[in-house]
DNA sequence: AACATTACCTGACTAAAGTCAGCTAATGAG
DNA sequence: CTCATTAGCTGACTTTAGTCAGGTAATGTT
């Protein structure tokens, strides 16, 4: 475990030793570093100034300044919002938009910098080092936690969940015939809604309600497309197995719909086996049930490996 | 290229943020960054104030204020120097120890919380990922630049070099008789040596001076210890040979010990080839010659992609 | 209609980080 | 011995980054 510690912090130390390089490079261009970043920010995806001070997490003083500053400097231009006339959208000016293409340049320099002195099959390892370093640490970030399935992050998710089924299954889908009532029991004390965020964003989620005689059931299994491939599902299923077995189930139930293969081998590989039809969703074809606490050595609560 | 550039920088982004997440950490303890940074820095390797501001890169005023602030504190000691008494040594006290300690607890917890939510293939895959990153990176750090051969670097170099040479030859290694007396020929305008530099300390040199008829040979050619396998020792090849080039010379000479088994291989991988014995050095085994210019398509200075 | 909340702005303040000029004592070079 | 240089210290100053307490206009809630 030290070696592995000892070899995160050198690689650590080397990185920001390198990429540190950025700040000293944006100093360049005679501008403080937090105006450089908030205009870095506007021009990734604009909008108005609560939604970027909120993502940028600063005093709504410090940040008013800040925009000031910007737009004083002829970067950007504020126009009240359409339909509430308290907010104030953030666009680009010319010169703004040159700017920031300043900084991009600068951004590409350092990226060049660091492989350019590389032979070409050097390159390509540290290229897929990299590729490989960033999504096991994306994983790595991902957080796991019990939310209200009324709350914003829920309803999110839940809607492209929706979408997704109704682009998938065969016959589309209709989110009234699904049962969807039955949401309200997806949360404490008889059950929960996970909600699965990375970096903050909500990007996956899933909900366990408890059905008669200790049992629950697996709902609303969701990762969005973008995070899939970092073992997102599996951690999600484990934690939801986790809360299971803390509310003193002794097994999980769960059904999917025959055009989510994937979903499938999920459920087998994480020791699911096939059951009889046990409810009535219309869009079931398949139905799981996995026994909980087979594990004797295991305390109720604590979590597998696997799941953290 | 453009996709290249863009995996950089996508690793750069990710790397920063969760990285990042250091230095607030460090800022818990109560301590500016500052004073926290120039703590671990002592603690690495002490030394005198001189030194570490030079390290660190700070203003004399500005680090002055620093150190007096950790004084104060308790957490270091000042004495003068051995010798010259207008240095002043740094040294942690029993409380500096203590809270660098703890700062060192601080980047473990990180290094911890970066790998621990993956399960053991993961962190297996992330531990390899980043060892061959850091390796990587720190190879394309590397900077090669002809300097003085008097110079500190340079003296530097050399003096690792023969101690080496004498602890590898089989009869040893006097300085003395391997004719140190032309290493002043390997400078301009008929020569030239190279100090390979990592994040600014001397790693490795090689000389080239310049024989009769447009040959040049190549001596003094060594990389440390702990910067090989990084391909600096090929990297240090070509631009001695591109040096050589430069200076109008068609071909370049070396001659190297049975005890440097690798040398041997490198020259052969370079394209050099066995020749007869061209000069009366005592600890030459072997005589090596390359002809350069044999790529008509190549501007001459121009480094190939190999080289940088 | 009354009241609370929200979005943005302003003034007053602070700490950190750093720059610059000049000072003293010790050391090194000629 | 003289003079320049070096190592460290001090005072005065600046910029950056931020906090906090209010203020105003628009919007939502009851």
């Amino acid at each position: 475990m030290s070696s592995s510690v000892d070899q995160v912090r050198s690689f650590n130390r080397i990185v920001t030793l390198r990429v540190g390089a950025l700040d000293d490079s944006y100093l360049g261009r005679g501008r403080p570093l937090g105006q450089a970043r908030l205009l870095s920010e506007i021009a990734r995806d604009g909008g108005d100034m609560r939604l970027l001070r909120e993502r940028l997490g600063l005093d709504s003083g410090y940040f008013s300044r800040l925009v000031q500053s910007l737009r004083k400097q002829g970067l950007i231009t504020l126009k009240q919002h359409a339909g509430d006339r308290r907010r104030r959208d953030i666009a680009l000016t010319q010169q703004g938009q040159a700017e920031h293409a300043a900084y991009e340049q600068l951004s590409d320099e350092l990226a060049v910098s660091m492989i350019e002195p590389l032979n070409p099959s050097q390159q390509e390892r540290l290229l897929a080092a990299m590729a490989e370093v960033e999504s096991l640490l994306t994983a790595a970030a991902v957080t796991i936690g019990c939310e209200r399935i009324g709350g914003d992050a829920a309803k999110f998710c839940l809607t492209q969940y929706f979408r997704e089924l109704a682009e998938r299954f065969e016959g589309g889908f209709d989110a009234a015939r699904a049962q969807a009532e039955k949401d309200n029991s997806m949360a404490p004390p008889t059950g929960c809604f996970l909600v699965v965020r990375l970096f903050g964003r909500p990007i996956g989620c899933g909900g366990l309600r408890s059905l008669a005689s200790g049992t629950g059931e697996i709902k609303r299994m969701w990762v969005a497309p973008e995070a899939r491939g970092l073992g997102v599902a599996r951690r999600l299923l484990a934690a939801l197995e986790d809360k299971a077995v803390d509310l003193g189930m002794h097994a999980v139930r769960l059904d999917t719909n025959r055009a989510l293969a994937q979903a499938q081998s999920l459920y087998r590989k994480a020791g699911y086996h096939a059951i009889e039809r046990f409810n009535d969703n219309p869009y079931a074809d398949f139905w799981f049930e996995k026994r909980l606490g087979g594990d004797p050595g295991q305390l109720p609560g604590k979590s597998s490996p696997i799941s953290r």
